[in-house]
DNA sequence: GTCTATACGGCGATAGAC
DNA sequence: GTCTATCGCCGTATAGAC
C-alpha cells in the first residue's frame, strides 16, 4: 500500500522551516524520543495536525533534518579543505570533531539502526562525505600510514571519522577514561604522516577534545 | 517521588527467567523498540501485567539483561585472558569483536544515550570490563604504542573496545567501506607490539571481522 | 495551498481486586 | 502470586474548513 495520498506542503514554505527549527532543537536539548507531533507543534507554537501536513510521517521529519544539516556539513568541509589544501588530514580531523560534537549525528546514528529510511540516508550521506575526502587525499598519493601501522586512504579516513563518534559515543554513557590518551595519540599519528605547516603558526595542530 | 512502591517478583522466579530469555531473544532480533510488555507478553505465553509484576518499568527490564549478559561477558574475557597468558592484547581484540558482534551490546548503547539508568550501567560495566584489562596489561608494563602511534595502556584498551563497536555501528547503517582495511591494519599493530606466540600454530591470529 | 478536528489502536505505568 | 481496569500519552489516518 502506497503511503496514503494525502497532500504535503510546499518545501518552501515558511511554518517548514519554523517547525524544522524547532525540530533540531528539541533533537539537540532533549534527543529525538521526544519529537513528537504533539511536542513539535506545542514548541513551535502550531497545532499538530499542521506539523502532520508537513511531515505525513515521524521519519520524513527526521530525514528533513539530516539533509539540512548535511548540506551545512558538506560546504564547510569542502570549503575548509579548500582553504587548507595542504593538511586535508588536519582539517578532516576536525570536521569530524565537530561533527561528532554536533550530537545530531550520534542521535541519527542511533536512529538509523532501526528506521531503515534514516540508516539508509545515514550511509548516503556518510558516503558522500568520505568521498570528498577520498578525493582529496587521491590527489597526493603520499599519503599513508606507517610501517607498524599501515594505512590506505580509505582505512585513514575511516578511523578519521569514527573515532570522534565513537568517544563521543563512550562519553554519551559516562565513559571518558583514556580518551585524551587516544586523541594525542591520534593526533600524533596524523602528524607523523603529514607534518602540519601551520603548528606553531596557529594556536595548535589538529584540534579535539573528548 | 519514589519510582512507586508496587510490589515486585522475586529474582529467583521461573517466570522471571522465562521473561528475561524472552526479552534477551527480541532484542536480537528485532531490537529494543519492539521489547513492549504487550509484546514480551505474547511471545512468553504470559499477560503482560505478569511481567510489569516482575518488572515494574521496561527500564528495569533492560537493567536485568543487561546484568545477565554481563556477568557471562566478564567471564568469558577472564577466562579467555587466564588461558592464554602470553597474548593478552590478541585476546582482548578477539573478546571485544564477539561483544560488538553480539548486538546487544549496541543496542544497549544507543539505549543509554537517552536513559540515564542505562546509561549508568553502561558505564559501569564497562568501566570494571576495562579494568579486567587493565590490570592484565599492568603485568607487563612493556606494552605501550610505538613511536608513531603512542599508547599507554588505557588507550590501548580504549581503541581496542572501541573500534570493533564502532565498525560495528556504522555496519549497521550500511557503511562498510574500508573496515577489512582498518581491522588489518590494526591487527599488524598489535602484532607489532605483542608478537602472538599462537600465530601459525592456531588457525589465524589476531580475528576478527568486520 | 494551509490548516483544523477528531478518531483509532498501541504504548508505559499505576492502583487495586482476586 | 496473579491478573483487570484505567489513565494519559503516542503515531497516524481521515474528512473537511478556509
Amino acid at each position: 500500500m502506497p503511503p496514503s495520498t494525502r497532500r504535503v506542503g510546499a518545501e518552501t514554505s515558511k511554518t517548514r522551516d519554523v517547525i524544522l527549527d524547532t525540530v533540531e532543537k528539541i533533537m539537540v536539548t532533549d534527543g529525538y524520543p521526544n519529537v513528537t507531533y504533539r511536542v513539535v507543534a506545542a514548541k513551535a507554537g502550531v497545532t499538530s495536525s499542521l506539523v502532520q501536513y508537513y511531515f505525513p510521517t515521524l521519519d520524513s521529519i527526521f530525514l528533513a533534518a539530516i539533509r539540512r544539516r548535511t548540506e551545512q556539513n558538506e560546504k564547510r568541509l569542502a570549503e575548509a579543505l579548500q582553504a587548507r589544501p595542504d593538511e586535508p588530514l588536519h582539517v578532516m580531523w576536525e570536521f569530524s570533531w565537530a561533527e561528532a560534537k554536533g550530537a545530531m549525528v550520534t542521535e541519527f546514528m542511533a536512529l538509523g539502526n532501526h528506521r531503515p529510511a534514516i540508516g539508509a540516508e545515514i550511509a548516503q550521506v556518510t558516503a558522500r562525505i568520505r568521498q570528498i575526502q577520498l578525493d582529496v587525499l587521491a590527489e597526493r598519493s603520499s599519503i599513508t600510514g606507517t610501517t607498524e601501522f599501515p594505512l590506505d586512504a580509505g582505512g585513514l579516513v575511516t578511523l578519521i571519522s569514527g573515532i570522534p563518534k565513537m568517544l563521543n559515543l563512550e562519553k554519551g554513557a559516562g565513559i571518558t577514561d583514556a580518551h585524551k590518551e587516544v586523541v594525542a595519540s591520534f593526533e600524533t599519528f596524523i602528524n607523523s604522516i603529514e607534518p602540519s605547516p601551520s603548528t606553531g603558526r596557529r594556536k595548535g595542530a589538529a584540534r579535539g577534545r573528548s
